[in-house]
DNA sequence: ACTTTTCTAGTTAACGTAAACGTTAATAAA
DNA sequence: TTTATTAACGTTTACGTTAACTAGAAAAGT
């Protein structure tokens, strides 16, 4: 009935050329360069791309081209607010520039983002972010520096020539610990994540560890709770730590997540916020002002690290500049509603 | 220095076998097929894979090979926390059975999220996951029907022998408005995302109508309000529409997000919930059990869409079965504190 | 002993594209 | 007129891999 036999499966650039009476050479240019072609030409292809319905073959494009106008990107999981919303601003700094993004989850499993280190390079990733908890020395330098970079957002660790775009975990929470403990919390508990998941949580704890040290106050003393990083984390940390001890009078948690599950819980049994009880996050998401009162934390610059990520592979991939040393973004204190001096204090 | 030329580069499977003294189709077998090939030899070979660094090339693999193992998802935004949780369902779903997700956005955009499709067709998705807010009749069903099919998320349209998951988003929002006009409500204010964005928006806008009608109120007299889908929009949007009419006795919205706005920003008003103003929400995320009093919603079970989307597409990758058909999940009621009869009624 | 099957591994031909290179014809400069 | 220059397009090859086919050796069956 057709042409010459079975060809009427998934049309291929030659075939668009006989459409079109041209050379598949000709067809590629006016997909790839169009001001190298003639504008009755360009028309002609087009025309016959439409009709058949042709799309150009990424793996044969890469093939030949040896380009894949494609970055990867490894977080740790969808789940979290955080890394979406870093997500999405490199989607979106990438996006005009036609620079693709593969995404990939880590689970915050090493051994999982080291197994989509590898993936993503087979995919053609032509450069790497990620948010590592671990680092992974032999392995990551050598499959990594020379050929596709790869930048770490988010942590502090940086090794060899790799680059870097984060912020300072322990000054961070170190800064809001120290204004908590200048108001003359004593009595204080820490919930955090799981730690054993993310180098950042342990940079955190030091931070807060930090701040009581240099107020004079054993960091042995800091009442300590781990747990997965989600409302109902927080609301059962709550009610364990002040079934333990009800004269706490600050629950500092390493995330917002876990600090608005406390105020809830706080809430519903009747704590009053902040006169009772002060509670702050990290992070600053946007449920940090949705409770009432609104949440003390710490603004991270999520956005900016990842848009910073993005044009340094952008850099990388358009001017072949390989991205090297560290950035750390500011941190900054939001004092909101949650954080008062305790009452013990106000009655001394 | 080395072997025969400046081959320091990207190693390729023929460098593997150079390296193992076998043939490049052994070290292919080894890869793909492991059962084919004897234990000693697939230790060599294991060994220069790892010695060299070497990285499958996905392009030349799924060029030779014809599969790709990949299916593609174009959801409207990342910065939405709902199609955001159905990715994540998707991606666990697959995670196993060891298919990859590429991931599209299309920010509402129904030409944008035409040019995705061909995107992901291009890098060779075996299937595609969709939420569309438009339909394009004759281009979607030419390009992808008998090829590449594509499975719809969240919508109740469908056309052709294209598949959807999704629920009713009239008859949800209607049951839940019924259920409030039931209360006494009579002077009601909607809060939408802008309807032009999507098609979903304006069903449940009709199902706020049709509620009304139902119970003999004029739906000309559903106060409507427009705004972005997010926690500003909905305070202000609240704001605006009191200084409208203060008797506003309910205010529905068409998310939990734009609700929660409400919430925070009538609190922060000293307005007393439920006993002054009743809210609603839609989709039951995490944050309607955040505020308190907890919000009212309609639950969407969104990560099961995406669970069985995920596995219509396995079943047609691995069986080559086309999906086709429609399936309607069950919404639920999540009648919670933010609901409750009009001050007025009880005055009667 | 001989045939048949089973393992194992090599050879070779696609796969669809881009880029290097070659060709032609038309135009501009000399 | 002759010679460069350039615009437009064609031919060919290489990219890295898989799959079909082939072949030899060892094991199993007769």
């Amino acid at each position: 009935m057709s042409k010459d036999s079975t060809k009427n499966v998934v049309p291929t650039l030659a075939d668009v050329a006989r459409a079109a009476g041209v050379s598949s050479a000709t067809v590629s240019r006016v997909l790839n360069q169009p001001s190298l072609v003639h504008d009755n030409t360009f028309q002609v292809v087009m025309q016959k791309v439409r009709e058949l319905g042709y799309h150009p073959n990424f793996g044969a494009r890469a093939l030949a081209s040896k380009r894949t106008h494609t970055i990867g990107i490894i977080i740790p999981s969808l789940d979290n607010y955080y890394y979406v919303k870093c997500l999405s601003a490199i989607e979106e700094s990438l996006k005009d520039l036609r620079i693709s993004v593969l995404v990939a989850t880590s689970n915050y499993n090493s051994a999982i983002e080291r197994n989509q280190v590898d993936r993503l390079i087979s995919r053609g990733a032509e450069g790497i972010l990620c948010f590592r908890d671990t680092t992974h020395a032999d392995t990551d330098d050598t499959v990594i520096s020379k050929t596709t970079p790869l930048i770490t957002i988010g942590s502090r660790a940086c090794r060899g020539a790799m680059s870097m775009i984060g912020f300072n975990n322990r000054q961070a929470m170190a800064e809001l610990a120290l204004y908590a403990v200048a108001m003359g919390h004593k009595n204080i508990a820490y919930i955090t994540a799981h730690l054993n998941k993310n180098t950042f949580l342990f940079e955190r704890l030091e931070g807060v560890q930090d701040a009581l040290r240099h107020s004079g106050i054993s960091p042995s003393e800091l009442r300590l709770y781990e747990t997965h990083s989600t409302f109902d984390g927080g609301s059962d940390s709550f009610e364990k730590l002040m079934a333990d001890d009800p004269t706490t009078t600050l629950v500092m948690c390493s995330n917002d997540i876990l600090a608005v599950g406390v105020a809830t819980k706080a809430l519903s049994m009747k704590y009053s916020i902040p006169a009772d009880l002060s509670i702050t996050g990290f992070y600053d998401l946007d449920i940090a002002r949705v409770i009432e009162p609104k949440l003390t934390t710490v603004m991270v610059p999520i956005a900016q690290m990842g848009r910073r990520a993005a044009m340094a592979m952008v850099d990388f991939i358009v001017n072949n500049t390989m991205p090297t040393g560290s950035v750390l973004l500011e941190t900054r204190l939001c004092i909101r509603g949650t954080l008062a001096p305790p009452k013990q204090v106000e009655c001394v």
